[in-house]
DNA sequence: GATCCGTGGTC
DNA sequence: TGACCAAGGAT
């Protein structure tokens, strides 16, 4: 049974695990899309130091929202985050019609939200139960998943149950070296003689990209620009340059598809629209992690 | 339905 | 180093 695995060797330390706030679940698997575990622990505990309500969420700005968000990536997760909590007007909505409406909420996390906060009946389907359940039917079709999570699903115990899945393809149907030995599905599971079938490909191409960044410091300022484009909208970033030949340091940075091969140039005269950033307050400013990196880089290469 | 959106860790 | 990964959503 896998309720019975769950409740012996399930994850039940994660913070976000000791709570039924709304709320407190809804960041959570805000933080948890395509990021590790691990990594979001620590910006959890930080943003609910800081926003321990929607209803603080929505009264903050979205510069210091992006910034507690700085490193996480994704960004857009973080500017559709504090766009739900000032639309909510410092609640989240109860039903899952309602939640699935709401900007950064699809499918998945309107689930999760019902389940795991509400305890409504809703199967939950990420990558992990995807992978759990093609493995366990043996199918390569994931376009059934959704319905055949429905049926799976222990109607008297969605949350629970739902977790238990979730941590199951976490911890032993992992993608790669699944512990089917260890499995509680073994004995009925129809892929458990070749699980590396079932998983989801996943693959993704990456280009190379190369990237001329000027920095310029006046009395322990750093010169930033607003971003321009869709990428890293909202946020502070080096202002580009044409590119020379003299490149203080290079940095490498991998971002969506692309390898990046960050050069960095002194420059003497940058934008109007500048603002000038101290460096000591450059934890509390909305930049992505290649800024930060940048600058370590250009501090520690070019003396 | 395919592509875009970040990042630090790992092998 | 380079390839690949990890609790999706929007377009």
């Amino acid at each position: 049974m896998v309720l019975q695995w769950y409740r012996e060797k399930g994850r039940h330390h994660l913070p976000w695990r000791q709570t039924t706030d709304p709320y407190r679940i809804y960041l959570s698997e805000v933080m948890l899309q395509q990021t590790p575990v691990e990594r979001v622990i620590p910006y959890y505990q930080r943003f609910l130091d800081r926003f321990p309500t929607l209803e603080a969420l929505g009264e903050g700005e979205e510069e210091e929202v992006l910034a507690l968000w700085s490193g996480l990536g994704y960004y857009s997760r973080a500017r559709n985050l504090h766009r739900t909590a000032r639309i909510s007007g410092g609640e989240l909505p109860r039903s899952y019609r309602e939640l699935l409406q709401l900007p950064g909420i699809g499918r998945y996390t309107a689930s999760a939200i019902s389940s795991f906060a509400y305890g409504e009946a809703r199967a939950v389907v990420d990558t992990n139960i995807k992978r759990v359940l093609k493995r366990y039917w043996a199918t390569s079709d994931g376009r059934e998943i959704w319905e055949l999570a429905e049926r799976l699903l222990d109607r008297e115990n969605p949350r629970e149950h739902n977790l238990a899945l979730m941590d199951l393809g976490a911890l032993i149907c992992r993608p790669k070296d699944p512990l089917c030995s260890l499995c509680p599905l073994r004995s009925r599971c129809l892929g458990r003689g070749d699980p590396l079938a079932y998983s989801s490909p996943s693959g993704r191409s990456y280009s190379k990209v190369e990237l001329h960044l000027g920095i310029s410091l006046r009395e322990g300022s750093i010169a930033l620009v607003p971003s321009q484009g869709r990428l890293y909208r909202g946020m502070l970033l080096l202002p580009s340059v044409p590119g020379g030949e003299r490149a203080v340091a290079t940095i490498y940075h991998t971002y969506s598809r692309y390898r990046v091969r960050v050069l960095l140039y002194p420059l003497s005269s940058p934008p109007a629209d500048a603002l000038w950033v101290p460096l000591s307050r450059l934890g509390e400013v909305p930049v992505p992690s290649l800024v930060r990196k940048a600058v370590k880089a250009y501090l520690e290469g070019g003396d």
